[in-house]
DNA sequence: GCCGTTTTCGGCCCGACTGTTTTCAGTCG
């Protein structure tokens, strides 16, 4: 039976959520949801074949009455509830409290005395002065919302880009403001510290000899389009591609506090301050108040701040709520995250006999200049379309061409590879022999994304189980902002792929990172090999490994974690076909 | 609505800003 997503239910849970907040409910139920909402967002397993299992009440925030409601939803594919207030509050209702100083208590406000209901309505009663007569509102706030209006807010969520293009603005503003004759210690904090997949705005975090001049700094940097001035010691401004820039200046002494709050992440944070009330001490971005003593202590590092809480200090990466404060406690954490250095090979590459822009030997020279020990050429196969299939008979070429350059080069071991197409019924689509006669094969679903979790689950557990593939590549088939995953039971790959000792891969192009953090430390946790691959298709993306890798920190895994961190002769004997 | 090395009931992170308000609720990060 078609079951819902982990995304679809999290999607109806976050929507009741809002419903009942616009309905009146205390904050804590509202946040009730949201929170069981992102739990099961994050779970690496399906909430709705656990819910079937009467076991979804195991995930954290979720008790009873979501397990009912949850149930309800696979059931009869939808909430009662959620059914009941969609009938009271218009859909336009959700679309007001996007604007900026309109939440859910003022728009319901806005409905129930003016009937307002949608962003025309919105506009209509804010040039015509009508919105000054309700209790807290007034002129300000009519002007302030048609500009809001005006420019085009409210109607989509706030956009997010991709880490890379967050991360090489925030290094460029951080590295410029460093470069300031009033600057001391700055440093880039929040989701882009954390290496998140995408990032909403930026936020730099600063010490300075003189923190107004700093802060006035900011606003004249060349990236910046406009800037305003947020306090004595803060700046804020917008980049000209439209990212929100938010500076904080402290003194030294609390920049650990600082650092560490506006790294986040938000559950992070709210996670760590409720420990520390169980302990008697208040936690904010000035210091660490202790109920016993009545003092503030303040914190030059972040490594204090977590010290003072009885907590080993937790790499950005792992701050999103997901078990690493019991873990810093209790010194579960991973003794050292791998890093981009730690890779010995790289098992995903095209050249051009598909469509990649490099030959096998500038692809092989580049690797060695990276140091890494091995490769594998892994052009697409036989049915990729778009022009840049390769024949059986290309492929055998290939083979005699990667090996001819394998002679030729020193100090790196070039395989002969392929990218094969998974096919809708699960095979490959070169045959046994040929691809017998590889080194290395990594299989991949790049048609008929649609046809089902059921289907594309039993496709992609079949690749697992056929001998000569090695490896799945970018198994969910995600574009981050763009596409959402295909339908497939994550659970049943993993096991499939622990089972018969497939590697899965974090593919690290930058829209992709896919498996994504919970999915790979699932996988690595159920016994699954990961293998963190560039997919690259010329000498200069093969750096792009450094998004993969920033995806296996946030999946909690070291060195040892990562296949393709092994040298050669160690994880030669992993292939499939060497077994 | 969830949850429990004080609790099965009564809590549930913290602070700044805003516009409107005579002392603050709502919003935001």
């Amino acid at each position: 039976m078609p079951d819902y997503s982990n995304l679809a239910i999290a999607a109806a849970l976050d929507e009741l959520g809002d419903l009942y907040e616009l309905d009146g409910a205390v904050i804590h139920r509202v946040l009730a949801y949201r929170t069981a909402a992102r739990a099961i967002r994050d779970a690496p397993m399906s909430v709705g074949a656990l819910a079937r299992e009467g076991r979804v009440t195991e995930l954290p925030g979720v008790g009873r009455t979501l397990e009912e409601k949850i149930l309800a939803l696979l059931d009869t594919g939808s909430i009662p509830a959620a059914e009941k207030l969609r009938a009271r509050f218009p859909p336009g209702l959700m679309d007001l409290t996007r604007l900026p100083g309109l939440g859910p208590k003022r728009a319901r406000q806005l409905f129930d005395q003016l009937g307002i209901d949608s962003l025309d309505a919105l506009r209509e009663a804010a040039e015509g002065q009508q919105l000054r007569g309700i209790r807290g509102f007034g002129p300000k706030f009519e002007r302030t919302v048609i500009e809001a209006l005006d420019a085009g807010l409210g109607e989509q969520p706030a956009p997010r880009v991709l880490l890379p293009r967050a991360l090489g603005l925030g290094e460029q503003i951080r590295d410029e403001l460093r470069a300031h004759h009033a600057a001391d210690r700055v440093e880039l904090a929040g989701s882009a510290r954390r290496l998140a997949d995408s990032v909403k705005d930026l936020d730099i975090i600063a010490t300075a000899t003189d923190p107004a001049a700093l802060a006035a700094a900011l606003g004249e940097l060349d990236v910046i389009e406009s800037a305003s001035v947020a306090g004595p010691n803060a700046g804020r401004a917008r980049t000209h591609n439209g990212m929100p820039v938010d500076l904080r200046v402290v003194e030294p002494g609390q920049f650990g506090n600082l650092l560490q709050h506006f790294t986040g992440s938000a559950a992070h944070n709210v996670a760590l301050r409720e420990a520390a009330v169980r302990r008697g001490l208040h936690v904010s971005e000035y210091g660490i108040l202790d109920d016993a003593s009545g003092e503030t202590l303040h914190c030059e590092t972040e490594e204090g701040v977590y010290e003072r809480l009885g907590l080993a200090w937790i790499a950005p990466e792992l701050r999103e709520g997901r078990g690493e404060l019991a873990a810093a406690a209790n010194g579960g954490l991973p003794a050292r995250l791998i890093e981009v250095s730690d890779l010995r090979g790289d098992l995903h590459m095209h050249t051009t006999a598909s469509d990649g822009r490099n030959s096998i030997e500038q692809m092989a020279r580049a690797a060695l200049e990276r140091g890494y020990e091995y490769i594998a050429i892994t052009d697409h196969s036989a049915t990729h379309g778009f022009g840049n299939d390769v024949s059986p008979d290309e492929l055998r070429a290939q083979i005699e061409a990667v090996a001819e350059v394998n002679a030729r080069i020193e100090g790196i071991e070039i395989l002969a590879g392929s990218e094969v197409n998974i096919l809708p019924d699960g095979s490959p689509d070169y045959d046994d022999e040929l691809l017998a006669a590889l080194d290395w094969v990594i299989g991949s679903v790049h048609t008929s994304f649609g046809i089902g979790e059921a289907e594309m689950t039993k496709r992609m557990v079949a690749a697992c189980e056929h001998p000569y593939i090695d490896a799945i590549g970018h198994p969910t088939g995600r574009k981050i902002e763009s596409r959402a995953p295909y339908a497939v039971s994550i659970d049943a790959l993993v096991e499939a792929a622990a089972r018969t000792g497939t590697m899965i891969e974090i593919n690290s192009a930058p829209d992709r990172r896919d498996l994504n953090d919970v999915h790979a430390r699932a996988a690595h946790d159920a016994g699954v090999r990961i293998l963190v691959n560039s997919d690259s298709h010329g000498v200069s993306t093969l750096s792009n490994v450094r998004w993969g890798i920033a995806t296996a920190r946030r999946a909690w895994l070291g060195r040892d974690d990562v296949a393709n961190a092994l040298p050669w002769a160690r994880f030669a004997p992993l292939r499939k076909r060497a077994r």
